[in-house]
DNA sequence: TCTCCATGTTAACGATGATAACAAAGAATG
DNA sequence: CATTCTTTGTTATCATCGTTAACATGGAGA
């Protein structure tokens, strides 16, 4: 019986997936650890050695519910332009809280400061490369940073809207509302480099640093120096 | 001993006052019906005969807790402008949250769907109200439905993304730029689309910065700094 | 006075989260 | 090989929870 895995390894997987069943057809109160130790054909005491508490089941659920919906985001490649993988994106996260949602719940129903459930991080973690690109190809007009927090709290916000009424008469166009408004507050319309990297951006820069007014004569002229290197590097 | 209200709706006051404090004090889990009938100064059985359910207790004390928050709102009086007041109300429903959190958190955390608790609708209601004044001032371009779900749905989001990040490090700016997002999205008077400044140009070099190889990297570093700083005063 | 209904009171039931105590079984170490 | 140590399986138990049954009490209306 020695597998590639140990024992402790095998029973973890069961245990997340019974749980993640039992949370899936009976929503969070189904989720009880004598239904979850029955299911899994386990104790109840391994519950606690392997994840120390209920809550620490709950968020390794949903940790590991959100990763299988992330491989199947592995699928959206990028299509060259990062503002329409972003709305790609979106429609995904939308789609994943209507299929789950009392997982959705337990990632950001009942927010405790400070304590962010490891699924939540990785979504923000993962949102933020999305928005990163589009920062990338210069379309951003707000730090990357307020524009991922913006997107995550507005599109949770619409998940939560669409998961609070009943499925026949959900109606995507206040998701869809949501997405465009949010995009258009966070980007250019131009796509401003031809240049990709930081070429295109330093002479893009380059060229708006009289409207800086934010710094000093003596700042600008530095700056002006090291943007001229970095082109020239190019 | 025969006031005006009846023994029942005394209890029943009393009741709702006493799971508040210990929802507000303990969160969720410190609002225990031994808990409540305790401190109400009421046997257990009362909880039932009065609210048929905790989930009742529950729903009761979500109403009265927005109920009296709509009373303070009640000061906002119509400014004449119909839009200014919509961002004084987000404002007061955003302050709402942070001082309820457990309260908000019941009102919308985990959603079940066509079974909207009765403090949702009325704030939905409510906020009907405000968007039907700008439809009457012809300022807005969509449906009054879509746009009240719309709002709601983004005001829910906001005030969950900020009711997740510790007291001391909540940024309102994001709560801002959905209020602004939202609004465009939904008033017709175009505010100038955004100048495509400096600031564009800076998010994109602070994005491909670590590929600037050819700056040091103190250089990077205060070259960071500066564009930070055009960023911000965008 | 009698009846009925709302309320107060006690006790209990089943289920839940969590832990203690102990047995079994290898793995590691000497 | 003997021994220790860590991990896992097993049973039993605790306090607490939501909820309800059963009965007592008391006042309002007939």
């Amino acid at each position: 019986m020695e597998n590639d895995r140990s024992a402790g390894e095998r029973n973890r997987d069961r245990i997340i997936a019974a749980a993640a069943r039992l949370l899936q057809q009976g929503g969070r109160e189904a989720v009880s650890t004598r239904a979850v130790s029955a299911a899994a054909g386990v104790q109840a005491p391994a519950i606690y050695r392997i994840f120390g508490d209920k809550q620490g089941l709950l968020d390794a659920v949903a940790a590991h519910g959100f990763a299988r919906h992330l491989e199947s985001k592995e699928g959206l490649r990028p299509s060259g332009d990062p503002v329409e993988d972003l709305r790609a994106g979106w429609s995904l996260n939308i789609a994943f809280a209507l299929d789950n949602p009392a997982l959705y719940s337990l990632m950001y129903g009942e927010p405790r400061p400070g304590a962010t459930p490891p699924a939540a991080a990785a979504a923000l973690a993962f949102l933020t490369s999305f928005i990163h690109r589009i920062a990338e190809a210069g379309r951003l007009h707000v730090s990357e940073e307020h524009a991922a927090r913006l997107v995550h709290a507005v599109g949770t916000g619409a998940a939560f809207s669409l998961m609070s009424m009943p499925e026949h008469q959900r109606d995507l166009t206040v998701s869809d509302m949501a997405r465009d408004a949010v995009i258009a507050a966070i980007t250019t319309d131009a796509p401003a480099p031809a240049t990709p990297g930081p070429q295109g951006a330093a002479i893009a820069l380059s060229a708006a640093l009289p409207k800086a007014t934010v710094l000093t004569a003596g700042e600008r002229a530095l700056l002006d120096e090291w943007l001229d290197r970095i082109v020239r590097a190019g």
